[in-house]
DNA sequence: CTATGATTATGACCACGGTCATAGTACAGC
DNA sequence: GCTGTACTATGACCGTGGTCATAATCATAG
């Protein structure tokens, strides 16, 4: 999570997503938020006329999007791609991120949902936005595992919502347990969900093989 | 969530664990707070000389409990005690409420963690013991209900995360699917943990040998 | 060198809200 | 009656913070 400085109004939505993940929307001073990207403050009401619900709104999207691209990443970096590794990657990021800093901060967009659902119905919708850009790739990456496409949806819903709590109660007892929990006892539903060719169970290898499978090959044997 | 008004104290308690529903910590003031509960505002620095933060953590204490008695009323109404059964009518909760209201507000215990779990301490030990408070009945009727101890606690957790997440996600789209997904999709793993006196296989029999093999049995065939 | 637009700077305004101060009322118990 | 304690009432203070107004700077073309 690097900070990019692409220039100041990319730093400023990042700055703002970053500050939204630790005191909500309400939480985060529009001053703070030029002040940690190293903007001038003028720039604010320059680049974001919409005031501090265009700065949240950019910052979920941004959220939603970097979360995407963490999948995708970690799904690259899997050897062995099943559905309960990919789990723990995702989970994996953030007891680190709290056996580093000893805190743990939340999701920002859990944060604006939280505190702007009701107010801000820009921010609800794009709040709705991330989180369906964040399951999309999870629930491709489960479709190339092996897990027919009426499934991956919904199990991609269920990873981002025990994730989410996870995240929440990790928060809160400032201590990873409910995170490993989480992935350990979802391990074997997730990987459950790999549809065998027929059915030959024969490991976890076959989970594997029709995942790289299902990648390309047309070769549909029904054997 | 009927209002009982056993005195302006409690009044103000509950009222300020509605509004923490929807605005988090921030999003709620004080005198909001006093004027729906219909109490007076000066009543607010007599009962609560703690200020904001103690309003708050008597809140989300009140919300632990709630949820708490809230488990063992479901459970008790269950015909069915099985453990996907529990956590459907956890989640009914929530779908009914949207789907009268409109309109989903948060878990207070959800808004009061991601507001001020850095700043404030006291809050984030609150949460931590709410939640905490609301898993102890759910890991007792699990065990109740024939998941061995050790596996009961892991599954309150996975439930009351799955929960929080699947509520953050409905709130976000105005939509009940992320809960109902969340709550079938984990069904067979709930129902899945029971441990039956034998091995006695009704229907997914499968799935329960699966998971206390997983567990360690002692039987490894070397073969 | 202007001129024009984009950016940066800064001060002021104003509302909101938490808290404090200072009362005022109600109702014991004597 | 009094006195004290619990509760209610209200106004004021003051920091915070979002927003606006108004310039100043700075580039780059003409």
């Amino acid at each position: 999570m690097v900070m990019a400085d692409r220039g100041p109004r990319e730093r400023m939505v990042f700055s703002a997503a970053q500050l939204l993940r630790r005191g909500g929307v309400a939480g985060v001073g529009m001053r703070e938020v030029a002040a940690q990207a190293r903007a001038p403050r003028g720039s604010l009401q320059h680049y974001f006329p919409g005031g501090k619900e265009q700065v949240v709104n950019e910052a979920v999207a941004w959220a939603g999007q970097y979360a995407a691209g963490q999948v995708s990443r970690f799904l690259a970096a899997l050897s062995d791609p099943a559905p309960s590794a990919l789990f723990a990657a995702m989970a994996r990021q953030w007891t680190d991120e709290l056996s580093t800093n000893g805190v743990l901060a939340g999701c920002p967009v859990a944060a604006a949902t939280a505190d702007s659902a009701q107010t801000a119905e820009s921010t609800r919708t794009n709040a709705a936005e991330a989180l369906a850009c964040w399951r999309r790739p999870i629930t491709e990456a489960l479709n190339g595992m092996g897990v027919p496409s009426e499934r991956a949806g919904a199990l991609a819903t269920l990873m981002v919502s025990a994730l989410e709590g996870a995240i929440l109660i990790a928060r809160a007892e400032r201590s990873p347990s409910a995170l490993t929990t989480v992935v350990r006892e979802l391990a074997p539903l997730l990987d459950g969900a790999v549809e065998r060719t027929r059915g030959v169970p024969k490991r976890r290898a076959a989970v594997v093989d029709r995942a790289s499978r299902a990648r390309g090959s047309t070769s549909r044997h029904r054997d």
